[in-house]
DNA sequence: TATGAATGAGTGTTCATTCAT
DNA sequence: TATGAATGAACACTCATTCAT
């Protein structure tokens, strides 16, 4: 009997597990096609094919939904820091680092619409909210890092001022990128690290 | 009987203005401390210090007190316009524009820290919403003005995408300027102009 | 002085008078055009072209515009009662007291459609509202007193009842008459009056 | 399990067909009681014993209710017309269809009083509102029907004009049936009955 | 007396959340 | 554990009526 019991708590929890990931990608849906605020939670167990009871034995609340969905975010894109950012990072010429990051983070970005959603859900004087905030940390730290390591005599305090600056830059640049049409894409995304070359230049070079 | 009857039109379109001022002060207010979604007309009845109805007799629905409140932003800043960004502007040396225009955007905003939380109601895949784009393409618009009195030989495109990456970068850097402590605000005001004058200089130098 | 005030309060009264009259008008045009319940106290006051606060001057409350409104109804009425039902009605064949009076009372609907949505307006459990159930009971009292006088030797009980079939079989038909096309009607017409006349004819031929 | 499952949706069924029910009773109840405008969805939903968001499960709006409830009355209805507006009612004599038509209808409408309210709730000047519409016109249809199987060499014309007014003079009496003293009520049914057999029998008869 | 700005209780409706089954 | 019916506080907005001017 207790040789039973636990693969079936095994098979509970990963049965829990997908039913988060189903939740969590119906969510993701949502939010993309009727916008946050409009996104009821009964929209999403819907599009989970759950009933919103079940939806809440999972989540305590909507915005426990958005964490989870942020902190998925932020998994999936520490693999994506992880070729660029991390190893090899420190060791690529300025150019070469720039463009890689933005190329990485906009393919990401396009691959996962919602997230931008998420960033632009803030309560608007204050930078961001608490589960998106680590996410915008954890970019923000890579970036400090790739600096520092071809900087190594900056301040932490300019450290951290040319990071903010370089990734406020690509987050403002960010949602003109993906609403862009096709052709207009290519011409803003060199702009953008034109800008973000030329900021970073005399620091860095 | 005549010559009383026109100041009393007068005084009461007289108080209409005030109670419509009294209105935006109130929503002003009202957004700022609690943000736009929470914000209920009924608060910012009570916080204007008049009945619900009276504020549906002023403005048709929430919407539209957001559209005043957009616009007499709109009006204001036109001045903060008048000053910098038009006449002088053009003979200013670079270096004093990006400050000059940056430093009364940013009193401007400190002094109505609301806009930014108008800017911010945005669907988040559409870059502004019909009202506040107005107020951004005035300013998109002046930048590309003074980017083509100093560098005329630049293309249509180029000037756009040029002047697309400045405002775009000053309003992701504003929140972080507005939410400063006043001792952190000074140096990422600098960085700012830095960034503005490292990516432009190139340009327009 | 004396002899000054009383002109002067025959002038006030005289255009109290008119005030009521155009406040009645206003109100038959909005209730037809937007029906009893979309039209609002300021609606009427609008298109009486005074304010809010001069129609409560004069009617304590919209239900007592409707009363009044009915009231005159009925003087007006009095007058189409006065030339048929009354004097000559009771010496008129059958045949002519029923067309008659039939073609009287629609050309009076015809000329005061409001009427009508003042009858329809009743607590639908109880014949008719106060103000309306004066208007109706005039009518009903014409009808037996014709029928009277056409059969005196009936009983008061069958005397009301069948006017009472009569008035209600016309007040039925009435809306169908009022709304109908110009080749509808006067089939329609003809054959309400022979029904009436089938109806009336062994009791009064 | 599978076996089980059945069951409980059909017991579930069973509990919305029974809310439905009680909504529609509970309205049924305060449309009598107050009137269709001056019944809230709040007043239903209390009367029901649910709250107004289970209210708002069942039904979209409050015209929806009413839809329902006309719905429910027609359906009711048709088991009346079983009896004696279809099969036998063509071979029936004249008098006896009308008596029993009559009857069968003032015993309805004495039973579901509120139907009387949702006939009442029309725009003035135009006959029915769509669900109540629907009602009247299979009734219509059916006195038509009982006409032509009568005397087959009426017109169509005819045959609705005569079907209208028949149908018409019932409607109009039925108020005071259905709000008169039970003493009263017997002879203004025998009434009824007279004027409407006065009036088929020469086409009839 | 006339004005019309002001009132505020009340409306139909929504939706994040709960809980009996 | 899953269900989905049920909840009820809250919302934007209306309009008959009042009252300071």
């Amino acid at each position: 009997m207790d040789q039973h019991k636990e693969p079936q708590a095994v098979r509970r929890r990963a049965r829990g597990v997908q039913r988060i990931t189903s939740i969590l990608n119906a969510a993701e849906t949502v939010f993309i096609e009727m916008g946050y605020d409009e996104a009821t939670t009964n929209h999403i167990a819907v599009r989970a094919s759950i009933s919103p009871g079940s939806l809440y034995q999972f989540f305590a609340n909507k915005e426990e939904i958005v964490q989870a969905l942020t902190a998925r975010y932020t998994e999936e894109m520490k693999l994506v820091y992880g070729s660029v950012f991390s190893l090899e990072a420190a060791s690529l010429p300025l150019s070469n680092w720039i463009n890689q990051s933005i190329d990485e983070l906009v393919t990401f970005h396009l691959a996962h619409p919602a997230l931008l959603l998420l960033f632009a859900r803030n309560a608007p004087l204050v930078p961001f909210s608490s589960s998106v905030h680590v996410l915008h940390k954890e970019i923000q730290t890579r970036v400090e890092a790739g600096i520092q390591s071809r900087a190594p005599h900056l301040s932490a305090a300019q450290r951290s001022l040319s990071a903010t600056i370089s990734v406020h830059l690509f987050r403002a640049i960010l949602p003109l990128l993906l609403q862009a049409q096709e052709a207009e894409r290519e011409p803003l995304l060199q702009e953008l690290k034109t800008a973000l070359h030329r900021y970073l230049e005399p620091l860095l070079g």
